[in-house]
DNA sequence: GGGACGATTCGTTTACCGTCAAAGCGTGAA
DNA sequence: TTCACGCTTTGACGGTAAACGAATCGTCCC
């Protein structure tokens, strides 16, 4: 089960239990363990508990046993449906491949930042460094207006299909809003899913220094 | 029994056992289970057999473990008589606490290195790099003369005292022959106890940049 | 050579740990 | 509200591995 967390993403209980060859009750009770040992975090949501690594420390000392044991790197698990994978709404804010990608874009350039400062109750919550203010503003959001709204600002929102998070909240609405806005991206009437026009592409090319595949692997 | 081998020194089972807190049969079933997992090496030396953990990767995967565990690293175990940890001759060569600075500095100024070719059946041969040979040749050792020598020329020879290699075979007889006729140390008539001169440290620091301590601790 | 010591092997006992099935709980959907 | 689903809890079972004592082997020292 750590092994396969490895990846930075997290897992479902019962994947977890297929994954280790086991039934989801036997897997609970690991998983119990893990957890009251500070090995992994849970985050419920929904009827599901994602469980993913409790830090870089846990994944160091898994990559040095790893090494040990001559582990085999090869297992990744990208089966999801298709292009709804490659982009698509959560509730009212960009998910799938390409709201990771952002999310991963934004931290990587410190312009959101994990608020450590609410104690231990909420610990998902990113709030805007002085550079993410500018960055935000820039691309035409009204940063304060956004903050005064009855929401939750910003949060890391578990992905579905990447298993790994995206920007959640008002901020990340406010993304998706400007997003529809310049034509970034399209949505069909019908469905979650986003279709990303090539001005899209170029602008977050140009504005995040971010690239995107295509979803050519639909499912593999 | 890992944790306490990650300051690279080598112990015996028995200690082992002892700090295990554990039976010595107990031990020597661990022990084996380790060994045959490549997790430590085994060096027999007279009645005794040294454990030492096996490879440097071993030690970082220990290393992550213990950052988990939040382990406490206080404990050394340096209880050994007293001037004799110091520097004393082992059989025809220098041991104890000096004997182990020479060989760590040899190693690191790179003037000896282990001698890999001969397969895995005598992995702890020194050989004299290009740049050794010339070192001790102009410390005035006859190079050629000890390697024509009916003996092993240089091997890492375990500590009995500090658990660590020192150099031993010819080459090392002949560094402490050289060491005895320049007055560097002096012999007790009745004992293996080495004495440092004054001259043979301010030498040592000037020839291999080696700074010793006393041994004012004698059995802490 | 004999005793002492270190280390290992063997066989036995014990205790713990992992596993699963069934039931209970909570959430989301019809 | 009801059903379905995901997950957890509980209890009981079995297997296995860890630990020890006694005996054995090998080496060193007197």
């Amino acid at each position: 089960m750590l092994a396969s967390l490895m990846d930075g993403r997290a897992r479902t209980a019962t994947e977890l239990a297929a994954i280790a060859g086991v039934t989801p009750s036997t897997a609970s009770v690991h998983l119990q363990r893990l957890s009251s040992a500070q090995l992994v975090k849970v985050l419920a949501q929904g009827k599901c508990r994602y469980y993913s690594l409790h830090g870089s420390d846990v994944a160091a000392a898994l990559e040095g046993l790893s090494v040990l044991a001559g582990a085999s790197h090869d297992p990744y698990i990208p089966r999801t449906p298709g292009p709804l994978r490659f982009a698509r709404t959560c509730y009212d804010h960009m998910a799938g491949a390409t709201g990771v990608a952002l999310h991963d874009r934004f931290t990587a350039l410190r312009w959101i930042a994990l608020d450590a400062k609410r104690g231990t109750d909420r610990e998902d919550s990113y709030s805007l460094t002085p550079e993410g203010v500018r960055a935000f503003t820039s691309l035409g959001i009204d940063v304060d207006a956004t903050r005064n709204l009855r929401r939750r600002f910003a949060y890391a929102c578990l992905d579905w299909s990447e298993r790994r998070p995206h920007l959640g909240g008002a901020l990340g609405a406010a993304l998706l809003h400007l997003a529809l806005k310049k034509r970034w991206v399209t949505q069909q009437l019908d469905s979650r899913i986003l279709t990303l026009t090539g001005n899209g592409r170029r602008e977050m090319y140009a504005r995040f220094g971010l690239t995107l595949d295509e979803p050519i692997r639909a499912a593999s």
